[in-house]
DNA sequence: ATATCATTTAGAGTATACTCTAAGTCAAGT
DNA sequence: ACTTGACTTAGAGTATACTCTAAATGATAT
């Protein structure tokens, strides 16, 4: 597969592909004899992988270090886990967070609807 | 109160607050004779609001917008409505990205345990 | 009166994560 | 042979959100 089909496929831009790469979000692709990347599955993978991650707001950084322990073999397990539950806590927290926001809104939109349909006067300047 | 108890107060720094007052993400902060902020109430719940917002991720320009149209009065309620309902998209979006990467990050860290106790051996370069 | 300390501003600097540019290589089509 | 188009690299540029610096001002303590 080449980096344009992947990037159609993962809707990445080759250029973000190519850092990913390059930071060690991803293990070396596969080139063939002229270079050229030649993705293979489970190259691929890892590109669904770190996109899913990246998504959910896991760093560059950690996700580069993740890669690195991947690379070092079994000895790294336990720190692997490690770094995947001090981002799990963060996620966590993020969850939280967001799920607030989330109601708080609602809440606002709630009132809004109120006051575009009339029943409700506007707020001055209170948040 | 100074910049300085609200920093404290909210775990922002003083830097932080100047700098959202300025992108005007929060409304005009009242002043003493000499020009030194002191923070009432509203500011107080500005901040906080502003806080929650930010730590869910919706971006300065999003906020300085929606702080903008609550000073241009009632007419703008409908606009700050659907303001509030795009951002509520954005993070239920966001939410969904969260779960399923702390649900995969929940499954590997079970696959590191069991390596770590010596019940499974660990993976080659596979995600 | 003077030193100390918090505050102020404008503007420069930093971190993160891309995104673009320029110059070059290579395979395929005409 | 030559153009086209996709790929390559290093490195520069951009966007976002702070964070720091320097110089000035004002209130308080000695």
């Amino acid at each position: 597969m080449t980096i344009a089909e992947v990037s159609k496929e993962y809707n990445l831009t080759p250029d973000t592909i190519r850092y990913y790469e390059k930071e060690g979000l991803i293990p070396r692709v596969p080139r063939n004899k002229s270079g050229i990347r030649d993705f293979d599955e489970n190259s691929c993978r890892w590109i669904e992988f770190i996109k899913c991650m990246r998504n959910a707001g896991l760093s560059i950084e950690v996700l580069s270090k993740y890669v690195k322990l991947m690379g070092e073999g079994p000895k790294t397990a336990s720190e692997r886990k490690k770094l995947l539950e001090d981002q799990r806590d963060i996620l966590l927290k993020k969850q939280k967070d967001i799920n607030e926001t989330i109601d708080r809104i609602n809440h606002k939109i709630q009132i809004y609807d109120d006051i575009v349909k009339g029943k409700r006067e506007d707020y001055i300047l209170e948040p």
